[in-house]
DNA sequence: ACAGATATATCGGATGGCGATATATTACCG
DNA sequence: CGGTAATATATCGCCATCCGATATATCTGT
């Protein structure tokens, strides 16, 4: 059995990812996974299994607020429609996410300063 | 029940610490904790329970290579002693240093392109 | 004699990330 | 008009990891 591929991670930071993009503007789930992915260049991707288990909890922490709409599709006149979730940070999300920002930067610093000097690319 | 006061974690750069001590100098596992902590004035403190797991893992994947020394103590002349598991870098294990803290830089990169600019503190 | 630091180790619980799977709607292309 | 892919949300179980608790033994300082 090889180890696993691992696409290795995001080390406890999507909390922090998710707030950080919402901080910005409102947006839905599978938008905010776009997101993150288009301006990462692929190296961060949130699979459903994570985006909306999280979203969930950081709801019921009352840190986002959400709210359901439909989108009326051409042609389509009667009831249904594709639904997206929107969320948006809350008062208390907004203090979170200045509060995780702060303590990641913090940590980082320190693991930095354990981290041996990058090797020089030779020109 | 509190959400558990979670000493917040590491962040899976365990690893990553212990293979930058041990690229300095050979230690042995109790010494490591204490220099992470030291250095790091306490933010970075790894328990028994996560150092030593760790440091079985590192050396099964070849990262890591141990020897077991006894410090034989003050009138002391029988077998007896403390014993250490001195650990050291394998030639695979700096290798393997190099690419996981090049990857845990490009990564923190892409964490901070999506963090808000810090609060300026009024002076 | 006793407490506390040194030193290694394992166990079980909780969390979190991940792939797989499910369901439904809409857009695109031939 | 029919099929495939993209959009959109959601849950499940697996596994790795981190953590506190516990165990054992040695040594130091008082």
């Amino acid at each position: 059995m090889a180890p696993r591929p691992v696409t290795d991670l995001i080390h406890g930071a999507t909390d922090l990812l998710v707030l950080s993009v919402l901080a910005e503007d409102r947006a839905y789930g599978y938008a905010i996974a776009k997101q993150l992915a288009a301006k990462s260049e692929g190296a961060v991707r949130l699979t459903p299994g994570v985006l909306y288990p999280l979203l969930h909890k950081l709801e019921k922490q009352g840190l986002l607020l959400s709210s359901w709409e439909t989108v009326q599709a051409e042609g389509n006149e009667d009831g249904r429609g594709r639904k997206r979730k929107w969320y948006r940070l809350s008062a208390k999300g907004r203090r979170r996410l200045e509060q995780r920002a702060a303590a990641h930067r913090a940590y980082q610093a320190v693991i930095e300063s354990f981290l041996p000097r990058p090797e020089e690319e030779a020109g």
